[in-house]
DNA sequence: CATTTTATGTCAGCATTGTTGACATTACAA
DNA sequence: TTGTAATGTCAACAATGCTGACATAAAATG
């Protein structure tokens, strides 16, 4: 695994790490960690009516309560009536409220009622539980490692809806 | 089930990394890094008839040439109603060369044609251009911390199909 | 105040990709 | 010979994307 220096462009830098093999190796692991990462919610959803789409609708509903639909439709990257689709329907099952904006009266803020909240925690727990086991077994490092090339595969244009996320962390 | 930050084995390990906040944000991660790792195949596969799942197919016949039906139905993760739509697909359209099998003349082996090849290196040169930037802006040290971290997402019945792949590199 | 723009909701239709169930064919294995 | 495995296919359905069109209410603008 130790990579031994090599005489590069100019810089001395050692570029061993981006071979292809190792760009492939980054791409399938992508494909089977995202697999892994959203097989425990799918698995509980299906004892729902719901699918992939209202867990996330609720997690960010849940992250920053009282979102907006159009900041909520920024985030996800959905159409309006991709997203309402799913929004109705947590709306009617009483998972989801919609209130009326108190400073722009167009708008409506969302949030979880008492049952969406149970939902929410059912469906985040089994993914911070695998999350928290991943990142046990890979040490703190690893993880500073995990994030740092997360955050740089991240399309330009979500940047601001990250960084207005994390700011609450 | 629940684990406060604490030493675990003795070796006074600090587990602060560990917190639900940390865990959060590496799940907002995975979202927000997964949608930008699939964006540049999913535009460029606009201009064909083709979705992710032909992109998914083409990849591991390419990394795997002469793949059976069956192994590339374990990698999938999906049904083979669901595989065998596209497959017809890609064979249709002359991407995908589907032979009999020599040894077991009951399996097929999956082969890309030479066209199957353009768009199978039209969609992984995108990839890994992105991966390439999100490797180098990172550095190193990290690369090997998103590895350990992915590598341990991953859902143990798929060990064994990784392993095999990676024994490839 | 009149007009325009914004935020949201909704209807209809369609495409992709996943599912289950059933059934057929061929070929290997016991 | 019988059973099982690998593959293909038909049909129906579900989830979740999309586009286009239209409606309403409220804010913003001239």
């Amino acid at each position: 695994m130790q990579e031994r220096p090599r005489p590069s462009v100019g810089h001395g830098d050692d570029l061993l790490f981006l071979t292809d093999d190792n760009l492939l190796h980054g791409i399938e692991l992508m494909f089977f960690a995202y697999k892994g990462f959203t097989s425990d919610p799918d698995r509980i959803l299906q004892n729902y009516t719901y699918g992939r789409a209202h867990h996330r609708a609720v997690h960010f509903i849940n992250r920053q309560p009282g979102i907006t639909v159009n900041n909520l439709l920024a985030i996800l990257g959905v159409t309006k009536q991709s997203l309402n689709r799913v929004l109705r329907q947590l709306v009617d099952d009483g998972l989801v409220d919609s209130r009326v904006g108190k400073v722009d009266r167009r708008q409506r803020n969302l949030f979880l009622t008492d049952e969406g909240q149970v939902l929410e925690s059912e469906l985040s727990g089994a993914q911070r539980l695998r999350m928290r086991e991943a990142f046990k077994a890979a040490g703190p490092d690893a993880v500073r490692g995990f994030r740092s090339v997360l955050e740089n595969m991240v399309d330009a244009d979500m940047r601001k809806s990250i960084d207005r996320l994390q700011g609450k962390l």
